[in-house]
DNA sequence: TGTACATCAGTGAACGCGCGTTCACTGATGTAC
DNA sequence: TGTACATCAGTGAACGCGCGTTCACTGATGTAC
């Protein structure tokens, strides 16, 4: 990730953040993110409790290293599979949409932390709207390409409106899909995915919550029939 | 809700526990279910701290009863609209869905303490399921009379498959919409069900996250056109 | 109707706990000349 | 290469806080005869 540091010092102090960084994923993993509690991550990586203020400020600055983390590596994973997409539209809609739910079902806290209830009295920092974005642009791509039906077309007047209001959605579309925010195809885009998006948080986050148990049905099938269902609705080659 | 105790004495305890769980919920709604305190509780309620366990035998069952008041709420809210729904199929869908996300947006914390991550150190008590059994009662009986096709036709199989195995589900079959757990039409009914929740839970967890804050949609439009999808996938008059 | 007793609501003191965070400090590592 | 100083990692003691929960108790309300 981060450029290995030059000076012995500045990489153990990297090796130590890591470290703490990993115990806090654990604690994530195993009771949410209240559990995240830093007098017990000092006591498992062996160091005395004030002495974690010499990496992180307090408690908030080590919870948002944790949110930046998740965005970045869901970007990543989502980035490698975008990378190498087959030509069909329908296709790749359907291995992102598995990219995604592998990359949530791999780490559901982490997933959860990122995309579940907010956690209170935390304020995620305001970059984090462009860390989504990061995650959600390969989507943008695939569903320009779609065709506006009635189904949808009301929620994608919304959509092409606010892209001609909001200057970092323009760049969005710029950037992911080479869309001019006036393109007719924009509301298209943007409408494919939003609904996209939904349906893979729905179905990720109700499985990831165990809402799923005991139900006779996989996660998997059933992300494929919503994506199905999209690639009809905007008629995916 | 419950009926009018006789006593003086019972009448004044069921008002204080009413007081107590009122004061619960203006906390779950500001903090989160981890703000629910019960030392808070008592000062609001103007009691003494041990005076609560005379209403509540310790901070899980408390929690345990706002989660069934919850459930039932959400229930007695969607059954009402169950209740006169028009006879096309579609139209019904468009009205429960509304439905659903008019209770959800009006009660954000109570959505997300029974549908959102789950409660770390709480378990949720058994009978639960059945209670989000009679929320989706309802989408049961309207997507039995819709039409299987391709792009849903492998959940529906895994889905039929639970229904001839489990019980409780061809109970809750029969219950909303007079199916027999081996009819045809039960994986088409689950399906559309499961489908129609995970979208509703989609939409509705993202705007009550406050995740769709900025973006220039409305839940309403997006729930529609996730409908629209649904209605036209299982051919919904 | 009055009395004796049982039940129940509520209190104040106290418990132990884990938490985030500050502070003054020591000793090791790096840097400049 | 050696010395003087600055920087940095880490410590132990201590802080105040709010929490859930137990305990022995008091006084009010209900019940049986």
């Amino acid at each position: 990730m981060t450029a290995a540091p030059s000076s012995p010092r500045a990489r153990y102090r990297e090796q130590t953040r890591a470290d703490i960084k990993e115990i806090a994923l654990r604690q994530l993993a195993e009771g949410g993110p209240e559990a995240v509690a830093l007098t017990r991550i000092a006591k498992e990586v062996g160091l005395s409790g004030p002495a974690l203020y010499r990496y992180f400020s307090n408690r908030d600055d080590l919870l948002t290293s944790l949110v930046r983390d998740a965005y970045d590596d869901a970007a990543t994973a989502i980035g490698h599979t975008a990378d190498r997409l087959p030509d069909s539209p329908r296709e790749a809609l359907h291995l992102l949409a598995g990219a995604y739910l592998d990359w949530a079902s791999a780490a559901p806290h982490r997933y959860l932390l990122i995309q579940g209830s907010p956690v209170p009295g935390y304020a995620a920092p305001p970059d984090t709207v462009g860390r989504a974005r990061a995650v959600l642009g390969p989507f943008v791509k695939i569903f320009s390409a779609g065709e506006l039906t009635d189904s949808v077309s009301p929620l994608a007047g919304e959509m092409s409106t606010w892209a001609a209001q909001d200057e970092a959605v323009a760049g969005w579309l710029r950037e992911y899909a080479d869309l001019a925010p006036d393109d007719a195809r924009a509301g298209t885009a943007l409408a494919g995915t939003v609904l996209a998006w939904s349906a893979l948080h729905g179905t990720v986050s109700l499985e990831v919550s165990g809402q799923y148990t005991g139900m006779g049905h996989s996660a998997k099938t059933q992300l494929t029939s919503q994506m199905n269902m999209l690639a009809d609705t905007f008629r995916l080659a």
